[in-house]
DNA sequence: GTCCAGGTCATCG
DNA sequence: CGATGACATGGA
């Protein structure tokens, strides 16, 4: 099956494809050629998608009905945040001089997570380890337990389920280097969503930014850097700022936007010129480190 | 050996 | 409250 997506305004698909290839550990989804393949979840069924860029429109590819086209739309949609109009965001880093730097990545989109569950721990599998290691991880931790489909030949991986998670071993951590807390953390978020206490819908339903961060920092090891990163690449909440996040204060401090990289007055005075936009300011922040 | 990495929690004063 | 140490391990 077969369909397309016409690309908004300021989309640059090789902007994003930079951003997605920037590791070769990454396991759940490959790209290949200006090509990506992904395993998704739609409707409790595993699709592997496929899409690629030609004259401006994105084709995507699928194993699944034609039934499902319109939900595999929705979720590429927001993989790639295709609704949003980024004009008044550059706008907006347009009159700070410090940021014009930031205009060099025109198009980029903030590539999401759209499995709230999945966000969480990729949030958790990064806390205080390289990024390089955090992908070996998350690997380990998908081939483990994670779901997965030959697709042309190729194995193309969707991360655990929550209750999937539950059964993380002692042994597993060992082999698998994960630290002590790491593991009780995924655990506590895995036990969250099989509880009820945690869901995108019950998410969506609060109003404020405030009581959505509340909600998720309940969890023993979802903090204020991973709620905020959740609401982000989950939510597309515009206004979510890692703080704390040592890429954030690096590129800050490079681009002399702060001097002391753990002045936090400093830093939200600073997001205070990009209102609106501070996701996209932080996402295009990371983006200026490589 | 040292230092840091897309943090978080518990425990102080 | 804010500060501080523990946690845990790969990679430069």
């Amino acid at each position: 099956m077969q369909f397309e997506i016409t690309v908004p305004n300021d989309f640059n698909y090789q902007e994003c494809l930079l951003f997605l290839n920037r590791n070769s550990d990454e396991i759940l989804y490959s790209v290949n050629d200006g090509s990506i393949e992904r395993l998704i979840k739609v409707d409790d069924q595993f699709i592997a998608i496929h899409v690629k860029l030609m004259d401006d429109v994105l084709i995507i590819s699928h194993n699944g009905q034609e039934a499902l086209n319109d939900q595999i739309k929705k979720y590429i949609t927001h993989w790639f945040d295709l609704s949003r109009d980024l004009s008044p965001f550059y706008e907006t880093i347009s009159k700070e001089k410090s940021l014009l730097p930031l205009l060099n990545f025109r198009g980029l989109r903030i590539i999401g997570i759209p499995d709230l569950f999945e966000a969480l721990c990729w949030t958790i599998i990064g806390q205080q380890i390289n990024l390089a290691f955090a992908y070996k991880l998350k690997a380990r931790l998908t081939t483990a337990f994670g779901e997965s489909l030959k697709s042309d030949g190729k194995r193309l991986w969707h991360f655990p389920e929550p209750k999937k998670l539950l059964e993380i071993s002692e042994r597993f951590r060992e082999e698998n280097q994960f630290s002590r807390s790491k593991v009780k953390y995924l655990m506590n978020t895995a036990e969250a969503f099989e509880d009820g206490t945690i869901s995108l819908e019950k998410l969506k339903e609060l109003q404020t930014f405030q009581e959505r961060q509340d909600l998720l920092t309940q969890v023993k090891g979802i903090g204020e850097w991973s709620a905020n990163y959740a609401l982000m690449k989950t939510l597309h909440q515009p206004e979510a700022i890692p703080f704390g996040d040592t890429g954030l204060t690096q590129a800050l401090f490079n681009l002399g936007i702060v001097e002391d990289r753990k002045d936090r007055p400093a830093i939200e005075a600073f997001f205070k010129t990009v209102k609106g936009w501070e996701a996209y300011t932080s996402f295009y922040l990371w983006r200026s480190l490589y």
